[in-house]
DNA sequence: TGTCGTTGTGCGTGATTTGCATAACGGTAA
DNA sequence: TTACCGTTATGCAAATCACGCACAACGACA
C-alpha cells in the first residue's frame, strides 16, 4: 500500500476560472528576475506565444492590473511587474509552501504501515 | 487581493505517473456502487471508452489488482473492486479531505485582510 | 531616419482526444 | 445444444486542441 508517491497542486481561481497556479507562478517569477516576456519564456524553456496566452488569460479575469508593458525603445521593450503582482507572488507562494507540507504530513499519516508523528 | 478562491487537487502517483486522483476515484467508486464499467461511466456521464483508458492506466502501475472484471455470463458481465480498492478509496478520500480543509485554513491565513485565527 | 529587440497575432501542422462501430465472451433459459 | 443478452474490449476515423513558425507594429536612441 506503499508503493504511492503524493502529489499535490494548489491554485487561485476568480469567477471559477483557473488564475494562478505553479506553471503562472513560475512565468510571473521569471518576468520579474528578467525584466520581459520574452527572455522569461526563454528562461522557463517555453514558447512566447505560450507564456503570452497564460498572461492574456490571468489578465482576462485579474482584478488588478498585473504588468506594465512597454513596447519599442531601449532594448526592445520591457515587462515589470506591479507591486500588486509582486505582493500577491509571496502570498501564493507561501500558500502553497504550507499546503503542500501538510500533504506530506497527511499522506504519512494515512497511508504509512506504522507511522510515528512527524513534527516538522 | 481577495476576489480568489483557492483550490487544490491532491493525487497518488507509481513510478512518477498519475495514478489516483479526484476523477478515477470518483470513477472507482461508481464502479463499486453500479457493478460494472459500463453502468458507472453512464452514471458519471462519460463514455465506456474513456472509462476503460482509465482503468488501464490505473492497472498499468498498480502493485496490486484493483478489480475482477467478468466478461459474459448473467447480466452480460460485470466488475468489482477488490478489497484493497476499497481499502484505498477510504484513505485516499480521508487524504484528500484532510489537504482541502488545510488548503482553506491556509487560504484564509494568507488571503484575508484582517483574519483572526480560525481554530476548526 | 535606420536599427534593434521587444510585444502581439494569424495560421498551418502535428498530436491528442473523442466517440462510433463492432468483436468476443459466457451464464441462463428454452 | 443453442440462441440471447448486456457486458468487456478494441480498431479507427473524425474532431478538437496545442504547438510553434513567421511576420507586423512599436518606439527610444544613435
Amino acid at each position: 500500500m506503499s508503493d504511492f508517491r503524493i502529489r499535490s497542486k494548489t491554485w487561485l481561481e476568480v469567477d471559477g476560472k483557473p488564475f494562478l497556479g505553479d506553471g503562472r507562478f513560475r512565468l510571473l517569477s521569471a518576468i520579474q528576475r528578467n525584466g520581459s516576456i520574452n527572455a522569461a519564456a526563454k528562461d522557463l524553456g517555453l514558447s512566447y506565444r505560450k507564456a503570452w496566452a497564460q498572461l492574456k488569460a490571468m489578465e482576462e479575469s485579474s482584478p488588478f492590473l498585473l504588468l506594465e508593458r512597454r513596447t519599442g525603445g531601449t532594448g526592445g521593450g520591457a515587462s515589470l511587474l506591479t507591486d500588486e503582482t509582486v505582493e500577491l507572488l509571496k502570498r501564493f507562494e507561501k500558500l502553497r509552501d504550507q499546503v503542500n507540507r501538510k500533504a506530506d504530513q497527511c499522506f504519512a499519516t494515512c497511508f504509512a504501515e506504522e507511522s510515528a508523528h512527524a513534527d516538522a
